[in-house]
DNA sequence: GAATTTCCCGCAAAAACATTCATAAACCAT
DNA sequence: ATGGTTTATGAATGTTTTTGCGGGAAATTC
């Protein structure tokens, strides 16, 4: 085999598989290891794969790194803008915590007139920036990792709200365990609010779909809408419709 | 699976679910714990995570209050050290909103272990910067401008407490009129505030001493100690020393 | 304050790597 | 063809990286 023709192997490996391993390569054309390690960092040299301990990575597959601050900031900004064409004026909201509706806050018309209902100590301190809404905090213990209330009378109150809408920043979901989380105490919280709402809403980076938590929210069909930073049309986004989820 | 690779994972998982266990991670790619702390020791020196004991957290989403600029800050600071003193371990504290609160919140040492009941936005937020700190929030309707809830469930939740010690931002304070301020809503909290506590310690700079405002909270013999960046002895106390009131 | 979990340090084994050298194949001009 | 040159490969050797483990320190929990 020539040279050329292996590296071009190498790279259609790579592009594939997004990885290879210098172990692999050299069992599969059967050429020494050394012999792999200088195609490797041959091509890495011109650029079109990255060389690792071990073996190469695709270019394209390690993009997407950090901006600044907040994880796919400008995604999350999307994602806001879309949920905010579902507020009316004079609506009853309940939200959760979390950096997308954090977005969601900072999104909000400026004089938009509505009642939020919020656990979220950073939702509540964005939401009274605004002149007409009416912010009402929901009592209760702080969990210090999420920045939101929970507790038994979190609860309690929150079942007594009969909300038009209500906004999740979700954790992880799938198709078949649905909505799942990590935090036993914000999963309690999360599972109420759904319940209290005529209308609930998840937001999501499109990331977060098709993973999951260990602790189950709710199953998809307490969902009615859910909102990404990709077009309604893509089709990962099949399963859920068919389980009756609305897309945005 | 690669270390490279291995470590992308770690930080997909961590930005999506803005956190991470160890002893999970080590479990999902089937690797020692060792390796795992190893990669979320780099990770956290490139800056890309928190490394926190028992496995990293998100970096996004970590805020705190800018006080810089307050009025009289360098006072507000004198005394919140000196309201600091009265503070003991296991204590539940009842503490209104406003920036001299604030400060007290930031001057708090950092392991004190206690209990508080807020319904102050930026002080909850102070709160739970402190790792045995459990925080209480008192929810109902927001007051925009003192950025506190106020109304008639967080009245009620209040009447429910029983604190030790409650801290009270003050707005006027006289020895004809007592407990003065302008806010309708304000002041039925801090009325019933101070009813809910053994003590009740008023914080507030001299300027605010014999100024008094519209609306009265309550009398002196109500408050037990008042503490100002001045010292104790001054005459200008005198006459609320005859009143009963401790000064600090 | 005792028990448990998590962390940190150093060690050792294994894997991967770089460097050098020798061989062999390919190329090329005569 | 042939000798010289370049290029490619594999082997030998020593170094570096990575990883898991043991034991003791530190943190956390009850």
């Amino acid at each position: 085999m020539l040279k050329k023709e292996r590296q071009e192997f190498i790279l259609r490996e790579i592009n594939l598989h997004n990885k290879v391993l210098t172990s692999d390569l050299c069992e599969a054309i059967n050429v020494s290891e050394d012999t792999i390690r200088r195609d490797l960092t041959e091509l890495a040299e011109t650029g079109d794969i990255i060389k690792v301990h071990g073996g190469a990575l695709s270019k394209s597959f390690h993009v997407s790194f950090q901006t600044n601050g907040v994880y796919s900031h400008d995604n999350k900004k999307l994602i806001a803008q879309k949920a905010v064409t579902l507020i009316r004026d004079g609506m009853f909201i309940l939200t959760t915590g979390g950096t997308t509706i954090l977005e969601l806050a900072k999104a909000l018309p400026q004089h938009l007139r509505a009642t939020f209902f919020t656990g979220s100590l950073p939702a509540a301190l964005e939401y009274i920036q605004h002149p007409n809404i009416e912010v009402i905090f929901i009592g209760d213990r702080i969990s210090k990792n999420s920045k939101i209330t929970v507790g038994g009378d979190a609860i309690t109150k929150i079942k007594q709200i009969n909300a038009d809408i209500c906004f999740l920043g979700i954790n992880a979901i799938d198709t078949e365990h649905g909505l799942t989380d990590n935090d036993w105490d914000v999963v309690q919280v999360k599972k109420a609010m759904m319940q209290s709402s005529k209308k609930v809403v998840a937001l999501t980076i499109a990331e977060k779909i098709n993973t999951q938590q260990k602790l189950k929210i709710g199953d998809l069909d307490l969902l009615d809408i859910m909102i990404t930073e990709l077009n309604p049309d893509e089709k990962i986004f099949d399963a859920y419709k068919q389980k009756g989820v609305e897309i945005l």
